[in-house]
DNA sequence: TTGTTTGTGATTTATTTTGATTATATATGA
DNA sequence: TCATATATAATCAAAATAAATCACAAACAA
């Protein structure tokens, strides 16, 4: 790998992860922490992030705001566009599961308008935003805490899952691929996508154009499992052919 | 975790909290006196926050209104000297159940300072709390919420609670009377603390003198099925007295 | 080839951060 | 008021982290 490469690569992790310290981008890399350092270095003389002792912080949104919040401005007018789309499939009366993730996230205002919804999650960021509107019915999924990704993952959540059924899922995803189908980076966040694929009659996956062609580490389900996909116009024609020939219904916004 | 970090978390802590004392961020971030006095100096220059003898405050009070603050608290004093008591049944590498409510709530400050404890519990208000501490291990009961209380109750938290066992449960009550037992206001409250005294290997009850002879609607337990009562001074003697006949350890502060 | 440039890692040196200690300052109650 | 307890500031030592320096190897040009 050129040093060119490893920089934008080491950019792109430091602003997925919000923060990185050097020694874990020592390992990432398999380069030595001098040679981190010099590239944190250029990087952050070329303006594109923050140092720390210790690491660097990602740039966006200079100031003090939550590490959530700092996530979701990436790409946020392909999210909020998809989001809104959603919220076509959600009806009064209606149960639904709110898979959590920063595009799932972006429904949240919409939802609160409903007279008689009822909100299933294991996004414990979700629970706290839909706490004010009084109309709707919220449950929370339980589990163990996972902080990074503010969701309730594990036995206990997938075992709650296994009680309860629901008309819609609106899942998220880290990565897509016409082969390797939907990925994610922890095997619990796949344990957990793939019970609540199981819990629900129609899923329905919100995912942007930023995420296609790529592959993590846990599988969660092949595309041809996914009912209806709300993607950005951005995605590659061949992908959304391949994937409607596979049955599955694909919407542009 | 990196020092500017650290220094953004302790003011959203404070900005929530609208005000904290050194100690407590000591045992929330776990870092000594000295590092968070300088912490607070920093944002205090940068005028973030104000500081005082002992904490620090936050700069706006507008905006923010948690909705059991520490004013709107009755008997705050009494409720925090319980739960400080409390927490001497609280032992590293424990797995604790602890109750929604205001008492239980007081235990927060001193269960971030542990490096090896599981937390479970139906308070998604106490789960906001601790998400700042990183050495805790926090397990949500999940179901339905109940938006008065803060908590989740219902079949779905009911059923996660038959799936773990804990060494010890902190309950809180309404109603604490020698005939009645233990009452609160709400079925599925009630039926949430039935299943936490299943689940617990130890009951650990907290509830100051200012609900002793009240009654309220639905039946939690008897006071016999407690293990230890934490009280404060004011509890009427002969109640004491007849609950330690029945076999409880009252504990008095 | 030979010399030069560039990128890298190892080593040494400098800096920063942190916690412990001690002295000083501030609050609180008799 | 003063005495006492508590909180803060100042200082220092240790640890972690960063920068500077050097040496080596690969890529490249003459």
């Amino acid at each position: 790998m050129f040093a060119e490469e490893r920089q934008k690569q080491i950019l792109q992790y430091i602003n997925e992860h919000a923060r990185a310290s050097v020694a874990e981008l020592t390992s990432v890399f398999h380069v030595s922490e001098a040679t981190i350092r010099r590239d944190l270095k250029e990087l952050e003389e070329a303006g594109l992030l923050r140092r720390t002792h210790g690491g660097a912080l990602a740039n966006q949104s200079v100031g003090f705001e939550p590490t959530f919040s700092e996530k979701t401005v990436q790409h946020a007018d392909e999210k909020k566009r998809i989001a809104a789309k959603a919220m076509e499939w959600v009806g009064e009366g209606d149960t639904v599961l709110l898979d959590s993730g920063t595009t799932t996230y972006q429904m949240v205002p919409f939802l609160a308008s409903f007279r008689a919804l009822t909100v299933v999650t294991n996004s414990y960021r979700i629970l706290q935003e839909l706490e004010q509107a009084e109309s709707l019915e919220l449950v929370s999924t339980g589990g163990i805490v996972r902080k990074g990704t503010q969701s309730l993952v594990g036995p206990i959540a997938e075992q709650v899952l296994e009680m309860v059924k629901v008309d819609k899922v609106f899942l998220g995803t880290n990565a897509l691929d016409l082969e390797a189908g939907l990925t994610t980076p922890n095997l619990y966040e796949a344990q957990m996508k793939k019970a609540m694929i199981r819990a629900a009659s129609q899923v329905i996956l919100l995912c942007d154009s930023s995420k296609i062609g790529n592959t993590s580490f846990a599988k969660v389900a092949a595309i041809s499992e996914v009912d209806v996909w709300i993607t950005d116009e951005q995605a590659p024609a061949e992908v959304v052919k391949q994937v409607r020939d596979s049955g599955v219904e694909v919407i542009l916004v």
